[in-house]
DNA sequence: TTCGCTGCAAAGGGTTTGCATATTG
DNA sequence: CAATATGCAAACCCTTTGCAGCGAA
């Protein structure tokens, strides 16, 4: 959970330099828990610099990312989402859809942090296979509350 | 765990018509632990067949899935692999690392059935967010013996 | 004969990369 | 001033789609 004067000047000290984009990039994130998407962010900031390039966020998350700032999630082929809480925790999903204009079906993107990790998880003796377990990851489906309300009518 | 014959007649039964090409494909997974790629499920058929096209490859998994004799994983943004087995389990993944000629990480890409699901795991009470819990996954990591072996040295 | 299937090539979505230019410290 | 960041466009990877011709029933 950083705070942006914090990156910033961790950032500044390992040489890198601080630029009106990546701050307002790091705001974006700071304090966030709905996981937002790259273009999520892209949008959040092109409000209010409106040329800033897609390929700046990216770069700018990857950074963040690769500096252990930021946790990026893969979950479920879905394109990745961006979390600044980075101690272990899982997470909720909700599989509620709806459809389109076009009829499609289209899934309710809500993610929730969940506090609490499972390290008491084993895995049973005869799948173990010889391998030496590291760390699991737990992830929830359900549905959110306004998609359990849509279901009712 | 579907065979060739099963599920050649059922799709047969639909109106589908088998052609060498998916029944090649269906062989290529029949009974299959490995978790393949769609690249090596065309791998595997080119041997036999050079010119088939990797969109049909696409295609006959594709409806697989959808009719419920494959499940797609989708496990930390890796392309999908594919899993005949379609009951209710888990599974454990590989993260042991080797460095490719330019220098890159390559990560190993075992990945292995669990026969467990963990039904009983609950999201904690001030998580729940009002939400109506369906399932879980759960994904364990961690080296696998070759991997074990490779970093003793 | 008919409909479903194939291979091809093109398009698609998400993400990364190369490069010339602009900006930070 | 030097080094790093930016924006743009192109490239990437994986997967899907459109379509004309081919093949299964």
């Amino acid at each position: 959970m950083f705070t942006v004067d914090e990156v910033c000047e961790k950032l500044r000290e390992g040489g890198k330099k601080i630029t009106p984009q990546r701050r307002l990039i790091y705001q974006a994130l700071e304090g966030k828990t709905n996981h937002p998407t790259a273009e999520k962010i892209y949008d959040e900031v092109r409000a209010i610099i409106p040329d800033i390039s897609l390929a700046t966020v990216y770069k700018t998350l990857r950074e963040l990312v690769d500096s252990h700032y930021l946790l990026e999630l893969k979950i479920d082929g879905e394109s990745s989402r961006f979390d600044p809480r980075t101690d272990q925790h899982s997470h909720l999903k909700c599989i509620g859809t709806t459809l389109n204009a076009k009829g499609e079906a289209v899934t309710c993107l809500r993610l929730e942090d969940i506090s609490v990790t499972f390290p008491q998880l084993q895995v049973p003796e005869n799948d173990q296979r010889g391998y030496l377990i590291i760390s699991n990851e737990v992830v929830f489906f359900g549905y959110c509350p306004d998609c359990q309300a849509r279901m009712k009518n």
